[in-house]
Parts: C-alpha cells; sequence; structure tokens
DNA sequence: GCCACAACGAGAGCACTGCTCTTGCATTTT
DNA sequence: AAAATGCAAGAGCAGTGCTCTCGTTGTGGC
C-alpha cells in the first residue's frame, strides 16, 4: 500500500505521475482479477501484462513480485466481503436477520466471485506467508458475526448456557475481556464454530465437493444452513 | 488405478515389468509426497524426476500428466484420512465416543500431513477438476459421520426435532430414502453442517486463519468444536 | 529359441513462467 | 538548466509442463 503514501506524500499542483501510478495499479489489479477468474491462484503475470499491452517486467515499477499483487487482491476480496455483508446487514433490524443477511451476502459475493472467494478461504498458496496487512480485512466478516451477538446479547436475544471449562476457556475469556466486554467466552467459542460451519458450507457449495448432493434449491439449503449457525450460536428467536 | 488391473491382468511366473512399474508409482507417488510438504500444490514434477535420479519425460509413462498424478495423491489422502477415522471409531462403543474419535482422527493427520489436507479440502487447484475416481473415497469420513449418527438413531440417542420444510428438504428426503433409510432428511441436514464445522475448524486451525487466537489449548477448544458440532447434528448423551 | 511388439528411459526441444538487469526516455526536483 | 528520480522495454536466466524421437529391454506368440 505504499503507493498511497506517495500520493498523500506530496500534493503538488498537478502530480501526475502519482496519479497515473495509482490508476495503473488499479488497472493491474482489475485485469488481474480477471485472470483469476480462469486461471485461479496461479495466475500469469506475464499474461497479465500482455493483456495491458505492456513489458512484463513493467508490473514489477508497481508490484514487487507476483506474491504482492495476489495480497493487494486478497486484501481487497476481503474487504469487497466486509463491505457487502456490512451493507446487508445494516438494513435489517432484528439479530436473526442481520445474522442471515451477513450470511447471505457472504454466499452471494462468493458465487459471484468464486476465484476470490477460493483465494482468502481455499488452501493458501503454498510458500505464501499472508502479510500484517491482511490480518484485519480477514477477521472483518466474522468480526460482523460477533457485533450481531453482541447486539443481541444486550437484549437478552442469546440462550443462556453453562460456561466453557478448559484450558482454552481461560484464552478465551482473556480475548473476550480485552476486545469484547459484551461477549463471554462461550459466546465467542460458538460464534467460531457458526463461522466455521457458514465458511464451510460456502467452500463446500462453491468447489462442488458435497458431490451435488443439493442441485436445486441451493439457497434454501443455505438458509437451513445459517439458521442452524445461529442456533449453534445461540441466537434465538 | 489402471496399473492395478495391469497387475491383476496376466499374473506371470515373473511378471517383472508390472512388478517394477508398481515399485515404480509407489515411489513416485512417496517423492511427490514429500515434495508436497514443501512445495504444496504447486510442485515441480521435473523436481520429482530429479529425486528419483531419472529424466521428467519417464515420470510421464506413469503419469500422463502433473493433473493425474495429483490425483492419484488426492485419492490417497482421502483414503488415509479415511482409514484413521475409520480405526479410531472402531475402538470406540458409544455413538457420542465414536464421534469423537472420527473427529480428533481426521484432525491429527491433518496436523501431520497439512499439506495433504489442504489437496483434499482446500480449494480446488485451478484448472482441475476432479475425477471421478475421486468422488467414492471423498466421501468416505462423511459417511462414517453418517454412520454414526444412524447407529445413534436406532438406540434413541438423537434428539427428536421437526421435520425439515422447503424445496431442499425433498431432495434429502429423496437421498435418505435411496441410501439412509436409519436417517431423517433432518439429521442429514444436521450431519452436513456439523460436517461443514468439522472441517472448518481443522482448516481454519491448520491454515493459521484465525490469527492464532488459540495457542495453547488447541485440542481442547478442536474437541469443543467437535461437542458443538455433535449437539447440532442432534447427537444427544 | 526367436522375433515382433510393446513398454521404457533418456535427451532434445517448445512454449511458457517469475524475476533481474541494463538501457534509454520522461518527469520531477533542485 | 541540471541532477535525480520514475518508468517502460528488452534481453536474459533458471525453471516449468509436456511432446517427440531414438535407442534399449523385457514380454507374449509362434
Amino acid at each position: 500500500m505504499w503507493h498511497t503514501d506517495l500520493m498523500s506524500e506530496k500534493v503538488t499542483a498537478t502530480n501526475l505521475r502519482a496519479r497515473v501510478r495509482a490508476e495503473m495499479t488499479d488497472e493491474i489489479k482489475t485485469v488481474a482479477r480477471r485472470h483469476l477468474a480462469t486461471d485461479g491462484a496461479n495466475l500469469s503475470l506475464r499474461a497479465v501484462a500482455r493483456d495491458l499491452g505492456m513489458a512484463s517486467s513493467a508490473v514489477y515499477r508497481y508490484f514487487a513480485s507476483r506474491d504482492e499483487l495476489l495480497t493487494a487482491l486478497i486484501i481487497d476480496a476481503y474487504n469487497a466481503v466486509g463491505d457487502e455483508a456490512e451493507r446487508a446487514v445494516a438494513e435489517q433490524e432484528t439479530p436473526l436477520g442481520m445474522w442471515l443477511a451477513a450470511g447471505h451476502a457472504a454466499r452471494e459475493w462468493a458465487l459471484a466471485n468464486p476465484h476470490e472467494w477460493a483465494l482468502i478461504y481455499g488452501s493458501p498458496v503454498p510458500g505464501y506467508a499472508a502479510p500484517r496487512d491482511t490480518v484485519e480485512p480477514a477477521t472483518r466478516f466474522m468480526l460482523l458475526l460477533g457485533a450481531t451477538l453482541a447486539k443481541a446479547n444486550v437484549t437478552g436475544g442469546i440462550a443462556d448456557r453453562p460456561p466453557l471449562t478448559g484450558r482454552f476457556a481461560e484464552e478465551l475469556a482473556a480475548i473476550a475481556g480485552a476486545y469484547f466486554p459484551e461477549l463471554t467466552a462461550r459466546i465467542i467459542a460458538d460464534t467460531i464454530a457458526a463461522f466455521f460451519q457458514i465458511c464451510g458450507a460456502i467452500s463446500f457449495e462453491l468447489f462442488g465437493q458435497l458431490n451435488n448432493t443439493i442441485e436445486d434449491d441451493r439457497r434454501g439449503f443455505f438458509d437451513y444452513q445459517l439458521r442452524s449457525a445461529a442456533r449453534l450460536a445461540g441466537l434465538t428467536e
């Protein structure tokens, strides 16, 4: 993201160079996203450069490596699904409505951008270590689910359950104390479980790994999955 | 698997060629699995050949393409986790014990063979379409969970719940009628949900995508995940 | 036992990849 | 105006999957 620094560093009258740089990086990412849809994570940097009518070496002025390009796409993807989910949630009133809206928004985004979903929620690219910049966007969707439960919890919309036991419960309690005062360790654990289930439901449908058991009413099936995830997380009503 | 056919086709006295072929394919797969641990899904066929001291072109006598090699590894991986889970389940008496044993066995296999787990439960390799031979081994683990619930259901170990509604319910009911007479559509749907959650729990822990929230007691956390999955599937006791 | 045949290993080669380095040009800064 | 910097292009390197050809070797039919 250092081109952002470059832009804000010195805002001269024209600042042509910084502007075309920003446009160029965006254009590269757009074309790369298009290639992502056909070639998946092993897209060719040279092919992207060809599509842009430039030499492959020129791309390296904008992204130091192919991995860095992928990182930019990953961050954008995390933010895209986060945006979609937040937008959908904002239209809802009840916690359950927010929960369902977030889930369906994520699924629909995944169906529209399967390879980008695979990029962020599939197996990591070999030899690729996610940089620091990705962790914040990566947590947005899950935090949205947590926020929904937090809202439900203050209005008594979450079932009372016995607290957790075990060493991991203390770790979760520490997290709850530091970041989510409205939530208990138990609710956090169940939220994570629900998050796993939702992501699994989307991924398995997307990657066709459930052998096309459900063919006609996939949305209905996912809706049921969402509701059982809500039940798992303790969302009543 | 056609080298198996070759072996059983004509068992002459010596049959040297078929034997060394079988040994060679196994050896290639072994080395490839080793490379998988470092390079992931984009392992180099040439590097595998180098490790074996043979020309890269010679490998193509055994696997028509790199994808075919990966397919063989995928099938083996599915069967390995299936074997492990079945072995662990066989030692248990109660449905819940079987459930927990299957889950922990899968997780431990995944921790021991992370890249193979990524190969089968991560995002599919781009441009790679899973062949017919993979679907049967792929279903083994999930069928094991289903069988556990079936055993529980006949002894009244599954909570009574309202039946499903919606179009997808009919699809599931048809599957239940054809393959799982002991199960209801509702139980199948909940089993799938639990399966999603378990696979998600393993994958996210493996790929480090939950930002190392839980550090110390990962097994305990997974055990809790397993139990909430069981609750989700309706397993009482 | 011999011989045609099929399987096999090796090597060269093709088109492609990510990435680096150098060279010349355009733009910005001093 | 001059120096410094940003940028695009091209050549080049090491590596890839895969194909083809060419000797060699084990195998089944006669």
